[in-house]
DNA sequence: TATTTGTCCTAGATGAACTAGTACAATATA
DNA sequence: TATATTGTACTAGTTCATCTAGGACAAATA
């Protein structure tokens, strides 16, 4: 399990890794039960300090992403959002709407967008890790 | 045109302003050639600094969004990305990697991300202003 | 009991963001 | 030409998030 954070871009080391991790789980990299580096491993790994990662811990498990055990590690968790439907559905339509405005500026059209889309969601998950609900 | 920012977010009140327009653009609610406020009318508006405004619309400008012309005013630019296809491509499969992380934790699937995604892109930009290009 | 692991705390450094105030440069207009 | 408008530039200072360093504690395991 290979990590990395880029230093010199703007987001927050802490925030790099929270999405790193995420998006394992979206991708199917990293299931529900498996455990992740301690907080002193990882941070040696990033070279950056054990709180750093600490915070990025703390964040995932407030929400839901990840349980910490203290004395036994960090592990990924079942999958179960925490917010409700609408704040669900706002959370995903403000970067939908994100991603409708940046592809405009960068000359997409809405038929060149979907092709692109749907290109991706078909690679973005290892095969056999899909989720049925909605 | 009515501009408003939440200095209660934690995203930096110059990126408001920014995506703001940015995304008014994309819908089709300004149009090249547009007048955007001065920077002191809408410093007034947002109970901001004239400075940060002034940051937003020179970040914009390096962008190729707007035009600035002193003495004059700001106006919304003819669309012509700056990037290389490449790094274009990059940038939105970059948010769209996010989307589709943010929305498997937010309990969607594929399709119902799909549907969504089809919904908005429909009511997204107003009526005759989408593109052509690729 | 000793080790591992997450958590907490204090103290300090750095940099981004923002405000305030002033001044200047370029353009348009009376 | 003079005046007003508008974007830009500059300095000085405040606040806050981020990150580091170092140490200590709490819970679980071996």
């Amino acid at each position: 399990m290979l990590f990395t954070v880029d230093p010199s871009r703007s987001e927050a080391v802490y925030a790099q890794v929270m999405h790193e991790i995420r998006q394992r789980i979206a991708r199917g990299l990293l299931n529900a039960g498996d455990r992740l580096p301690t907080v002193r491993d990882l941070a040696q790994t990033l070279v950056v300090n054990p709180n750093t990662v600490g915070k990025a811990y703390q964040l995932l498990e407030s929400e839901g992403v990840i349980s910490t055990r203290r004395g036994v590690g960090t592990f990924v968790a079942d999958v179960s959002p925490k917010l409700s439907l609408s704040a669900r559905r706002e959370r995903v339509n403000e970067l939908l709407d994100r991603l409708l405005t940046e592809a405009y500026h960068m000359g997409f059209n809405q038929d060149s967008l979907m092709d692109t889309i749907e290109k991706r969601m078909k690679s973005f998950q290892t095969s056999g890790s899909r989720r049925r609900g909605q």
